[in-house]
DNA sequence: TCGTTCTTATGCGCATCCTTATTGTAGAAG
DNA sequence: CTTCTACAATAAGGATGCGCATAAGAACGA
């Protein structure tokens, strides 16, 4: 899970990047809203926290220009004010969770985890969708009473399926939050991997499975029977 | 294994206990926050499912007196609301775990069997998990009639695993606790060790194995046969 | 000094990952 | 309706790198 820190006090910048880094969010920190807009733009990350006064561009600024951009990364914005104003403007700026300063660390991770979650819910350390529940510390999946292990690249690619529990997520996409943006990994990679998890599904005899939606992506659905 | 289930829906209550007594769980089943502080605080079981929204006492306050009196089953809440508000109440008030209305019924008992997964427990000065004993006056591990003594890190590296029975253990938080947090000790030295302690535990003949997760860490646990 | 415990070094094996090739399917054009 | 094309699914074969084991050297305490 990527997360990008927009946030020019330097220790207040550090200490986020700490508490995120300890849940194991892959932390990228930048200072100023000139940088963290380009950074955001890459649309790679699965979380934007967004300090509000920021040198260069303001954070509202970000914020506005990244919709602008159809860039949907979910952006949780800090300030220092807590004026009912400021929120109204940060929320129609694009901004989707609003905290103040100072705020306690575990809150700020919950918010992170109500933004990052979509559909599939995550609750302490496992992540489950429809009959299925994938254990992030284990990478094991479990469906019932059978479980099975799944490798590296298999666990991240179901669970970007599971954390966006019917709905479509792009090829493209897989490709950049797995392999990373400046991957040349083919579409057939993913391809792949569907296959095998869909092998891995059958296994556990889940209900849910992964469907195509051609020239786009795939999703995860329980169908009726 | 002994669950208590705390709800005051009937239809939701049935459904409940259904699917519990289907896993062969003994279920105990109240329907108000009273009685279920009264039962639960017996300690006799091994989980308990509690409402948040209960008659006289509610689902937070139960959890909260439970825990006052030094009762530590572990408990799933259930709410209808999907809240994160509600969620950081819940586990602050002493909930292991949490699941929203509607659940499946998959889900749950994946969740009960996480709660219930024993973790190792401390008697005196030894510390028990699976079929081992490790006595920590005298760094000294027994398995049935047999026994070895371990090296210091052995020892502290065993712990690790042992506390967090079932549960994966990082490589890194090894190092971090058995080296110290400004180590430069290497994997390989985690490696080296967990093979020290595979060939004590085959030399005991013991049940519980060290798993491994790739590129994560290690695990006890016992396989089923 | 000796023995125990800890650290470092090295080759091998295997799970994971990636690539390529073949077969299968959906949709468009004729 | 048939044929064609593009894309998707699966299978199979390496390539890679991680983890395992063993051994040998270093530190430590008796």
């Amino acid at each position: 899970m990527r997360i990008l820190i927009v946030e020019d006090e330097p220790h207040l910048a550090e200490a986020l990047g700490q508490i995120m880094s300890e849940q194991r969010y892959q932390v990228d920190m930048v200072h100023d809203g000139a940088d963290g807009l380009d950074y955001a733009l890459t649309g790679q990350y699965d979380a934007v926290v967004l300090d509000l006064m920021l040198p260069k561009v303001d954070g509202l600024e970000v914020a506005r220009r990244l919709r602008a951009a159809h860039v949907s990364t979910p952006i949780l914005m800090l300030t220092a004010r807590d004026e009912v104003s400021d929120k109204i403007a940060g929320l129609d700026c694009g901004a989707d969770d609003y905290m103040t300063k100072p705020f306690d660390a575990g809150e700020l991770l919950a918010r992170v985890r109500a933004l990052t979650r979509r559909q599939g819910e995550v609750i302490g350390n496992t992540l489950s969708a429809g009959d299925l529940t994938l254990r992030l510390d284990a990478r094991c999946l479990v469906c019932g009473d059978d479980s099975v292990r799944l490798g590296f690249k298999e666990f991240e690619v179901l669970r970007l399926l599971m954390a966006g529990f019917r709905s479509v997520v792009p090829k493209e996409d897989i490709i950049a939050k797995v392999w990373g943006l400046e991957s040349d990994a083919e579409d057939n990679n993913v391809e792949v991997y569907i296959s095998f998890l869909r092998k891995k599904l059958a296994f556990l005899h889940s209900r849910t499975v992964i469907g195509t939606v051609r020239k786009l992506g795939y999703f995860l659905e329980v169908p009726e029977p």
